[in-house]
Formats: C-alpha cells, structure tokens, sequence
DNA sequence: ATCACAGATCATGAATACAATATACTGTAT
DNA sequence: ATACAGTATATTGTATTCATGATCTGTGAT
C-alpha cells in the first residue's frame, strides 16, 4: 500500500508556530537588541492563549535568543565584540572538524549540492547586486556551511553548528548596516568547495580559517565602529 | 548599603526543579534508555501539575536528552555505536580549542583549581579504588574538562561542551557496567595538566588528543561488547 | 516640592479545565 | 477463533483561572 514511509503530517503545534515566528522576527531584526518580550502582549498580538507563547519564548531563552535581565525581564540579548570574538572561535573549531569530515565522506551528490547553492548565490549576487538584504547574504552563507556539515554525516555536529549559525545571525543583523563584502564571501566559498572537492583536507582547513577569520574581523570591526553594544 | 550586587534567590521555579530531578534522573540511568516518560505519570510522582512537567520535557527534548519517536512519544534517547564516534569528533573540536585557549589564558588560579580537582579525584580513586560508582568517576572527569573550559573565559565554548557533556555521561550509563580504566584517565588528566600549566599549546593538544581518543575507543569497544544498543 | 505609602495594574508561575486525538479494550457477528 | 465496530481510556495541546509578586500612580503628610 504505502510504499514506505509515509511520515504523515500532524497539524504543527501552536507552540511550534509561534516558536518559529518569533525566532524568525528576532534573527530578522524585527525586535531590536534589548528589546522586552511580554507574554501577554505576544499572545494577544498573535491571537493564542499564553501557553504556547510562554513554551516557544522557553525554547528561545534555552537558545540563548533572548535572555532573562536582572529582574527576569526577557529580553532579545545583544551581543559584544568580545561575544563576537569566542562565537567565532566556537566556529572555527566545529567547523575545521566538519570540512574534515566533508572531505572524507563526501559523496558527488553532495557536491553537487554544494555546486549549486554557489551558483545560486553567484546568481543572485549578479541579478542584484545592491538590493540583496543582509537576512538573504546571511541565508546564502548559512545554507553554504550547512552543506559541508551534511557531508560529514554527523547529526551532532550538524545540531551545534547550527545552535551557534543562528546567534551568528543575529550578530550580523545587530552590527550590520550596510552589505557585506559580497565579492569576498564568493571567493572564499568557491576556495572551501574546491578542496572539499578534491578531498584535500589541509587546504579544506586553511580555506574555511581563512574565511572565518576574515569574517570574524569584518564583524568586530563593525562592531567597534558602530561603539559598544555591550548590552 | 548592600555592598554591591546582592544576588537575591528567589526561590526555584517548579520547573527548573522538575527539570533538574529529571535531568538527573536520565544522566543517572533511572530511566533506562528508551523508556516512556508520560506528563500525567511524573506529575503525579512528584505532586505537581502537569505544566511545569511539559516545561521541563520540552527543555530536556531541545537537549536532546530524550526524544519523540514516530508517534510524538517522549522516550529517553539510545545511543549507537555510530553516535559515540560522532560525539566524540564533536568533543575533540571542542576541547582542542578549549585547551588552546586555556594555555592561552589561564591564571594561577585556574591552574590550582585544575590541580585541586586533580588531586581530590586521585585521594578518591586511592581511598575507595572499587567502589567508586561511574556516577562518581564520571563526575570527577567532568569537572576536570569543566575546569580546563573556565580557564579559556569564553562562555559559549563552556555552553557548547556542557551540552555534549551531558550526552556523554549518558553514553557511558548505557554503555558501561563495570569501572573505567581509573588508572589511564589519572595519567591523561595529568599530562594535560602539566601542558596548560607550562601554556605548551602543542603539547596540550596533543595530550587532549590521546586522552579523547583513547576515551572514545574504550566506549566503543564497551558499546560493540554490549551488542548493537542501535535506536 | 518631596517623600511615603495605599491602591491599582501588570506579569508571571502554576493549577485546572476543556478539547482533540490516539490507543486499548470489549463484545458481537461471522 | 477472528475480524470488526463501538466504546472507554489515556495522553497531549491549548485555554482559562487563580495566586503571588512586581511596577506604576496618585494622594496626603511633612
């Protein structure tokens, strides 16, 4: 009959949903760094009871998305040049072991996958070289990196990357004005996909440092710019 | 008047009680692994309403400490074979970067507190070499690498390992009956010691290395003993 | 005018009530 | 005995209610 499984889809919980429209409006900017989250006013805006609210905004606050202030007060938390130097430490170590990994197990499917979403981004990049927001750039690095954890076949690591892909987001959205260095990011990726490609994990390891680096230093020297943000 | 920040506590919140019985109740193999837990049942248990349970379960399933199977119900997760080699890689990534940053870092102070814990656990292992349950050994050892990550001062890295540290300790519950090899962790605890102690990064890496790798494999071979604990 | 205190409003934690759905059970008909 | 229908039960999702504590506001005393 049902030729194998056939994951059925079960109507997404309440909770799920506004768990997902909070999260998204928090990593879009929506609610600015600092800001308050009520319950109450939540509930009412979205036209559910509280519950739901108060167990999606516990998932987030687990996530480290919004944290409770001195008076358990939830608030969007804002991060300082300092938060931005340990998360991308925390990268960079996750993610040497996934282009490692990649190299060793991935499969040409994979890397055509991979192909893709960088002539995907170049496309878009030359389409529309100055309307892209900062959520797309974000959205096309993120979807590049979350490439090469698939290869590795690690669901564990997969999990803690992406923990820290969405605090990376919402870094940039909360020191980001202007695009990012768009040509840079297009090189780098292309260099991180050429040595997986040829299961050189040396070079594999130097191109994705020398991206984070550079990454990690574009954001600090925002961040200095645009003064502490030091919550 | 009061000095300065006078922390006041409020008294825990039921759910970060319930949690914290049941985080303990998994990590110390009171639930076996794969069994149910059902809302109604643990609120009864402990004499509360089911709210603060949910709350409690759905942080425990964001850890991924216990997990919905094909029909939403909570069960304890299992791990595989495949699953100890995984959590292992991620670790490793991790605590290279922790002990490189603790050579880096670190103050005479951590490094006495490191020497502290070191010399506890082997007054403990001397004074009651048999009956030391995994509990306890599992403890000392998490103290140990807890230790070394306070040293590096970046508090998403401690964020990140504590997360896997919780899957280890209940890796090794489901896996282990008998003692570890007490007397190999004592030397490999040591040697990473002496390495951040003289800030030899290369060292220290070195020994965080073989002190991981021999862990994984004593796991491994425990997990194929075992039979296939797959699921 | 400023401070102190009372009352009102707001926000959250927890319990309970209600609804929907899935599971188990029981009895009947074949 | 087995298959099936129908009912009972169990479990979870969501809403509502209640209680407690925090915050704000205004009035009166100094």
């Amino acid at each position: 009959m049902f030729s194998s499984s056939a994951p059925i889809q079960r109507p997404q919980s309440l909770r799920e949903q506004t768990y997902q429209v909070l999260r998204s409006a928090i990593l879009s900017g929506e609610f600015v760094a600092g800001s308050r989250l009520v319950e109450t006013q939540i509930a009412e805006k979205l036209q559910v009871s509280r519950t739901p609210i108060r167990e999606a905004l516990q998932q987030l606050q687990k996530e480290q998305l919004i944290v409770a202030d001195e008076n358990g007060n939830l608030r969007v938390i804002s991060f300082s040049a300092e938060d931005a130097r340990h998360l991308y430490r925390c990268r960079l170590a996750l993610e040497q072991e996934s282009v490692t990994e990649a190299c060793q197990y991935a499969t040409s499917a994979h890397l055509e996958k991979i192909e893709l979403i960088i002539q995907q981004a170049e496309k878009a990049i030359a389409q529309q070289p100055n309307q892209l927001t900062s959520y797309q750039l974000l959205h096309i690095d993120y979807q590049f990196h979350r490439a090469i954890v698939e290869c590795s076949g690690n669901p564990w690591l997969a999990l803690l990357l992406d923990q820290l892909f969405d605090k990376m987001a919402l870094l940039r959205i909360q020191t980001i004005q202007r695009n990012l260095q768009v040509l840079e990011i297009r090189s780098e990726h292309r260099q991180i996909y050429e040595a997986i490609a040829q299961h050189n994990v040396e070079q594999a390891l130097t191109a994705i440092r020398d991206h984070l680096i550079s990454s990690q230093q574009r954001v600090i020297l925002e961040i200095e710019q645009l003064g502490a943000v030091s919550l």
